[in-house]
DNA sequence: AACCTTCCCAACCGCCGTCAT
DNA sequence: TATGACGGCGGTTGGGAAGGT
């Protein structure tokens, strides 16, 4: 009855039905026999591009989302589990901080890592690495308060991940804190590559290395951006951020919107809900985000 | 050994964009 | 152009595992 009034609530508050009979259908952890079933099935006829039907045809007693999902983060070839390297958190960090929390995008970075892989691996243990990095909330300033350097701690110059990681994700902070120089965070494509090593897609130049460099402004904060600004000069800085990764990206084609956000006089303004929007997203900087949100201070 | 807390990750939920009709 | 179906995604949650007291 619960589930029945959910979905009535769901058709009039969406004006859509759920996809799929939630009385009737099995939830909750796979078995060895479904999992098989769901490979066979797929290894034989493929998706079908269909998957709200392929679990009738399959003979399984699931939603379609759900096949859909154990198929793509458990059951895939290619499907890599276990430890992050370095350099994997390295990149997750780096995306992380220029794109936010767009995982899909963040894993096709990391040929056989998921998106929920990574947001897991994120929400566990990344963003508990990078906790130290912030010790104190009085060391969180705007820059003109302060410098870049006094908002790191001594344990960051011990631990190089933590270093590296630093100086990818500080550049955020300190724009959080600027809101100056920063355009939108659309992207759109741009013909300057900027290649990860050892990844087969390219980050192209990134309007968030403005982020970077807007970071790095006053403060020697130089010295904080990271191999991943290599090669992408202060000119660059007004860039915007895409992906390529063989195929078209749909980020990538993503072009300014009607909402103002590339008109000039509203460029602030935007800027400010972006930044919050980010900062609000990002649970690591959340303690702090008190000091974040205070407009005045950011002016 | 028993209980409690924290960690971790698979799975679910609901929103949004795209596409076919 | 409007509408519905579906896929894709990010945020959240439930519960088992691990660790601590």
């Amino acid at each position: 009855t619960i589930l029945k009034n959910k979905q009535k609530v769901e058709i009039i508050k969406t004006g859509r039905a759920p996809c799929c009979d939630k009385e009737n259908v099995k939830r909750g952890p796979w078995s060895p026999e479904e999992d098989a079933k769901l490979k066979e099935y797929i290894d034989k006829y493929g998706t079908g591009g269909n998957w709200i039907a392929l679990p009738q045809k399959a003979g399984l007693r699931r939603c379609g989302k759900s096949c859909r999902l154990r198929w793509l983060n458990y059951l895939r070839p290619n499907i890599k589990h276990g430890e992050f390297s370095d350099e994997d958190d390295k990149v997750i960090c780096s995306l992380y901080a220029k794109i936010g929390s767009r995982w899909s995008i963040i894993a096709a970075q990391l040929p056989g890592r998921t998106g929920n892989d990574i947001k897991n691996y994120w929400n566990t243990k990344l963003k508990k690495k990078l906790m130290p990095l912030v010790s104190s909330p009085q060391q969180i300033r705007p820059i003109h308060q302060t410098t870049c350097h006094s908002s790191i701690s001594p344990l960051q110059a011990n631990s190089s991940l933590v270093s590296s990681l630093y100086s990818s994700i500080s550049p955020a902070l300190s724009l959080a804190t600027t809101a100056h120089k920063y355009t939108s965070s659309h992207f759109y494509p741009t013909s300057t590559a900027t290649n990860f090593p050892g990844y087969e897609t390219n980050i192209i130049s990134t309007q968030s290395s403005s982020f970077l460099s807007t970071c790095s402004c006053s403060s020697g904060g130089e010295k904080l951006v990271s191999y991943l600004n290599d090669g992408v000069d202060e000119k660059q800085n007004s860039s915007k951020f895409s992906i390529t990764n063989g195929s078209t990206n749909k980020y990538a084609e993503e072009k300014p919107s009607g909402k103002g956000c590339y008109e000039e006089e509203n460029q602030l303004e935007c800027s400010l809900e972006e930044i919050k929007q980010l900062i609000s997203t990002t649970s690591i900087y959340n303690n702090y985000t008190n000091f974040f949100l205070d407009e005045n201070r950011t002016e």
